[in-house]
RNA sequence: CAGGGGGUAGUUCAGGUGGAAGAACGCCGGAAUCGGGAUCCGGAGGUCGCGGGUUCAAAUCCCGCCCCCCUGACCA
């Protein structure tokens, strides 16, 4: 029996809360003395952190085992090659930690895994009997994130799972599919969390799908859309709007184009106001920048477009938007005053709401003028039209009409189809029956680690600290010794310890010689289920039991150690923390 | 990357018009205590982010760099 007592343990809390924590997940990680930053978005894990991380760790694991994953281990250090020949390495690029080694080789700190695994398979699988296969790993990820921020939530080195499938049916994919699915299911049932599965996919296009496991938090990232009529959940990103289009005088006639002064004033907002407009008579103009060029794409000025849309209308990844000095060497034109007026060599885009408007107002193609009265067709033309606009709470639901209500939530889990993507680009094929070589039909499925244990404390904690569920505990119980100087408490404290020890309980002893305060303030802290406090009621025979959750506190004899357990065993199986939510 | 704030003890922070480095908490030793970070006495602990400059003298002024934090994410 391995013991360790608090007196021994590495578990430096805080009283205060370190200055750059925003929120409660990251005080309390930090100050519960479960995690240490050493540069922004890296971090420790002390000895507590990695007693909960070791239980995710484990969920996720036995949930993968369980559907037949099978476990592997990739390396961080990746080569440049790999990344250039599916085209990520400018896609994915800035997202990237990037280096080199002494003959300036590049390579990449793995911010996925999806080459790496597929050029494995390229090289060992080579018929349709060997199918299908599904690897999965446990290890750190890099990210370059923009900016790193709340705690383990969003950093730049972090843990993560994730999982490979390899098929020669698309019928086998979605087998698998749907057992990750399940998986990732069970995962949010024993680290109980409160999660949506949300629709990732911007439609049933040739099989593509992808769905999200979100973990419900006011704090998350993740901008969550559902319909409380029909059941639809997916991601704000995804959804797609089929709504009706208000018509913006359309009844008007065409009036004459016009180009008039607007000195300094730049946005929707600004011009709005000050050419005393409706903003949905505005038409936004944005210049992208992507693989084949240049790319004008044009929206209602009451809308935001959906980049996402774009760039799978597009079918290009690496689309970003033009930067001011990029909009001024290509039209001569400061950002703010562009538009579609006299635009020949730029690919124009727009979506369905400009169809609607008449007499609309656009950047004039000269600083400080906006056209008045423009018309489609007569004055601009359009190369495509397409669906881009972001829909929000209160716009129509996509299945049923209904309007949509909007949540938020941290992304913990991502489970795609990647059908032929990457294996096509590495050339991975295999033999099938028929003796003809065809492209590995992939999946990929990740699961975020160490967000996991974020995303526990957002949903578990009030304002003394965690309140762990038992599944992800560092320890179930905490053994109180109120006054070290008397005896007869340490002897109990001791003797309950070791009896819970034996009976195969994750325990730890409170041998501090310190005071009670400090002690009951650290086991709130860190967040133990359930405190056996040895004090006073010693004189009387009985230790008290104190439940985290619900702040119950029980008198129980402890003179016998097996009704004891018993007891504490029946307090452990009644122990059950509601999430904040 | 852009804009703003910051870097002084383990932590949270004062100090800043140039003139002997501070507080609280924590830590160490001691006393008295022992059911909610309690009290008293004594003590240790700093390259004031790094480098350069100005000066008799720099934490403080100037220049360069690094790091951290916040806001934003080119929505024209």
């Amino acid at each position: 029996m391995i013991q360790l007592r608090y007196s021994n343990l590495f578990a430096p809390t805080l009283k205060e809360a370190p200055s750059d924590a925003e929120i409660k997940s990251h005080e309390y990680l930090v100050r519960g003395a479960f995690i240490r930053k050493v540069t922004a978005g890296v971090y420790n894990y002390l000895p507590l952190g990695k007693r909960v991380l070791d239980k995710i760790w484990r969920i996720v694991k036995e949930e993968m085992d369980n559907i037949g994953a099978q476990e592997m281990l990739m390396p961080i250090i990746q080569p440049a090659e790999l990344w250039k020949i599916t085209g990520r390495w400018d896609d994915y690029g800035p997202t990237m930690m990037k280096l080199h080694d002494r003959h300036e080789r590049e390579f990449t700190l793995g911010p996925t895994h999806e080459e790496v695994v597929t050029f494995l398979m390229k090289s060992e699988l080579s018929s349709y009997k060997q199918l299908p296969v599904t690897v999965y790993q446990i290890a750190n990820k890099y990210r370059d994130e923009l900016r790193p921020r709340y705690g383990l939530l969003r950093a730049r080195e972090f843990i993560m799972k994730d999982a490979y499938s390899f098929h020669s049916s698309w019928k086998s994919l979605d087998e698998v599919y749907q057992d990750m699915r399940k998986a990732y299911e069970k995962i949010m049932e024993r680290t109980y969390l409160k999660y949506l599965v949300i629709e990732a996919a911007s439609g049933a296009i040739g099989g593509n799908q992808s769905h999200e496991f979100v973990s419900l938090a006011p704090i998350g990232e993740s901008n969550v859309l559902y319909c409380e009529k029909c059941g639809y959940q997916a991601s704000d990103e995804r959804t797609l709007y089929k709504g009706k289009y208000e018509k913006i005088g359309m009844d008007e006639e065409e009036k004459e184009l016009e180009r008039v002064e607007t000195p300094n004033v730049k946005t929707v907002e600004q011009v709005a106001n000050f050419l005393g407009v409706d903003k949905k008579r505005i038409v936004k103009s944005l210049l992208y920048v992507g693989r084949k060029g240049m790319v004008m794409a044009l929206i209602r000025g009451d809308l935001e477009l959906n980049e996402e849309k774009l760039k799978e209308v597009l079918n290009d990844q690496s689309l970003r938007m033009a930067t001011p000095e990029e909009v001024l060497g290509k039209f001569e034109v400061p950002i703010g005053f562009i538009g579609p007026v006299g635009v020949k060599d730029v690919y124009i885009i727009a979506d369905h709401s400009v169809k609607y408007i008449k007499n609309a107002v656009v950047g004039g193609m000269k600083e400080d003028t906006h056209y008045v009265n423009v018309n489609l067709n007569r004055d601009f033309k359009v190369d495509e039209w397409a669906e881009m606009r972001m829909v929000k709470e209160g716009d129509p639901c996509p299945v049923c009409g209904a309007p949509l209500k909007a949540t938020k939530g941290i992304e913990l889990g991502h489970i795609f189809k990647l059908g032929t993507k990457y294996s096509e680009a590495m050339k991975a094929y295999y033999m099938d029956e028929k003796g003809e070589l065809k492209p590995f039909i992939m999946g990929c499925y990740g699961w975020g680690v160490s967000r996991t244990l974020s995303a526990i404390v957002e949903q578990y904690h009030d304002d003394k600290g965690i309140i762990w569920p038992i599944s992800v505990a560092p320890y179930t119980f905490v053994v109180t010794i109120v006054n070290m100087n008397k005896k007869e408490q340490v002897e109990a404290g001791e003797k309950i310890y070791k009896a819970l020890l034996s009976s195969g309980e994750e325990v730890l002893l409170d041998d501090r010689m310190t005071t009670p305060g400090i002690k009951f303030n650290d086991a709130d802290l860190i967040g133990f289920p359930i405190r056996i406090t040895v004090g006073k009621a010693l004189k009387e025979g009985k230790v008290e039991v104190k439940m985290r959750h619900s702040n119950e506190r029980i008198k129980v004899d402890y003179e016998e150690d097996a009704k004891l357990i018993e007891t504490l065993k029946n307090m452990k199986e009644s122990y059950k923390p509601e999430p904040k939510v």
